[in-house]
DNA sequence: AAGTGAACCTGAAGGC
DNA sequence: TGCCTTCAGGTTCACT
C-alpha cells in the first residue's frame, strides 16, 4: 500500500515510540511474512536499544546499538499499532481507540515488541506481503532488499541527467520506468498516475522519449518532488483507512486528479480512462496526456 | 537482456 | 442474504 509519504508517516510515528527503547521481549506469531524472520530474529532484538530511524525506498530502517538494524517493509497492507499506558496509538493505517485493556489478539498480529517502558508495538498485516529482516548496520547498503534500490526522490541525487540516462534505449512504458525502484525509489502506483498526469504525460509513452534535456522530464521530476512532499505534508493518502501516528487521518486522498477515477471528468474536459500495464491499473486522461 | 504476466495472500466491494 | 468474481497501495520470479 503505503508507498513513500505513507512509510514516511509511519516512520515519523514510530520515532517517539521507539527512540532510545530497549526491546525487552519479541513475539512472533508465526514463522514468516513474506519470507521467513531469519535464524535468530527474536534472540538479537531481545535486548537492544534504538539509536535511530530511518526510510529507504519504501523500507523502515530501525537502527540498534552493537551494529544491529531491523528493516520493515509494509507490503501492501502491513501496520503498526503502539498500545502504551494512556491508550492504544495507531501508526500506520488502523482505527484510534483508547484503553488500556486493548490487547495483541487481533487475527493478523504477527509480531509484537514489547518495551522498556511497558509500550507494546504490533505488527499486523492480513495479506502478509510485508517483510522483515536483519542487517549490519555499517553494511545496511549492501543488504539484498536494498543494494539495488535507486535515487531518493526528494533527495539531491534526482536530476533530469541521471533519469535521463537510465530511460535512454528503455522502450518500457514511462509508467513502469517509474514504478521501477532501482532507478528511483519509492514511487508507487498512486503517485506516478499523479505525477504523469500532472505533467501532462502519457503513461504509455515509452521512456527512452523523455531524452537529456527536454524540459518535460525537468517538469515530471518537478511534479513528482511536489507532489511527494504535498502527501507528507498531509499525513499520507487515505485509500481505505490510512491513518497517521495520532489516529488523524491522512487527507492526501482527497486531491486525487487522476487515480481510481475512471469515468470522471478531467479539468481539460476529456474523461479519466483505466488501463492495465503490466498487471497493474493506470488512471490517465489520453485527451490531456500525451 | 528487457519486458510482461503470474504468483504470493487476505479482505472488501460489486454483480447476480 | 449469499455466493462468485474482481480488485487492491508491492515485490519477485518465471517466462518470452
Amino acid at each position: 500500500m503505503p508507498e513513500l509519504p505513507e512509510v514516511e508517516t509511519v516512520k515519523r510515528g514510530l520515532e517517539p515510540i521507539l527512540m532510545s527503547r530497549m526491546i525487552t521481549r519479541v513475539e512472533l506469531r508465526r514463522a514468516n511474512l513474506r519470507f521467513a524472520f531469519p535464524d535468530g530474529f527474536v534472540g538479537a532484538l531481545e535486548g537492544s536499544r534504538v539509536l535511530s530511524l530511518a526510510r529507504r525506498a519504501k523500507y523502515i530502517v530501525i537502527n540498534f546499538e552493537h551494529d544491529l538494524s531491523l528493516i520493515v517493509h509494509l507490503g501492501m497492507t502491513g501496520r503498526f499499532t503502539a498500545i502504551t499506558a494512556s491508550g492504544k496509538n495507531n501508526l500506520g493505517e488502523f482505527y484510534f481507540a483508547t484503553g488500556s485493556g486493548m490487547t495483541a489478539d487481533g487475527p493478523h498480529d504477527h509480531v509484537v515488541l514489547h518495551l522498556d517502558n511497558g509500550t507494546k508495538l504490533i505488527y499486523n498485516d492480513p495479506r502478509r506481503f510485508g517483510m522483515m529482516d536483519l542487517a549490519t548496520s555499517s553494511a545496511l547498503h549492501e543488504h539484498r532488499l536494498l543494494k539495488d534500490i535507486g535515487v531518493e526522490p526528494l533527495g539531491n541525487e534526482l536530476s533530469a541527467d541521471y533519469v535521463a540516462a537510465k530511460f535512454k534505449d528503455k522502450s518500457a512504458p514511462l509508467k513502469a520506468a517509474l514504478l521501477d525502484q532501482r532507478i528511483i525509489a519509492g514511487l508507487g502506483n498512486i503517485y506516478v498516475c499523479e505525477a504523469l498526469h500532472r505533467a501532462k504525460l502519457a503513461p504509455t509513452r515509452k521512456a527512452r522519449t523523455l531524452k537529456r534535456g527536454d524540459q518535460r522530464l525537468d517538469n515530471l521530476l518537478r511534479h513528482i518532488r511536489d507532489i511527494l512532499n504535498e502527501a507528507i505534508l498531509a499525513g499520507g493518502s487515505t485509500l481505505q483507512d490510512f491513518q497517521g501516528t495520532d489516529g488523524e487521518k491522512g487527507s492526501y486522498q482527497q486531491r486525487f486528479l487522476a487515480y481510481d477515477r475512471e469515468g470522471e471528468d478531467c479539468s481539460c474536459g476529456g474523461k479519466i480512462k483505466r488501463i492495465v500495464q503490466s498487471g497493474r491499473s493506470t488512471f490517465y486522461c489520453p485527451t490531456c496526456q500525451k
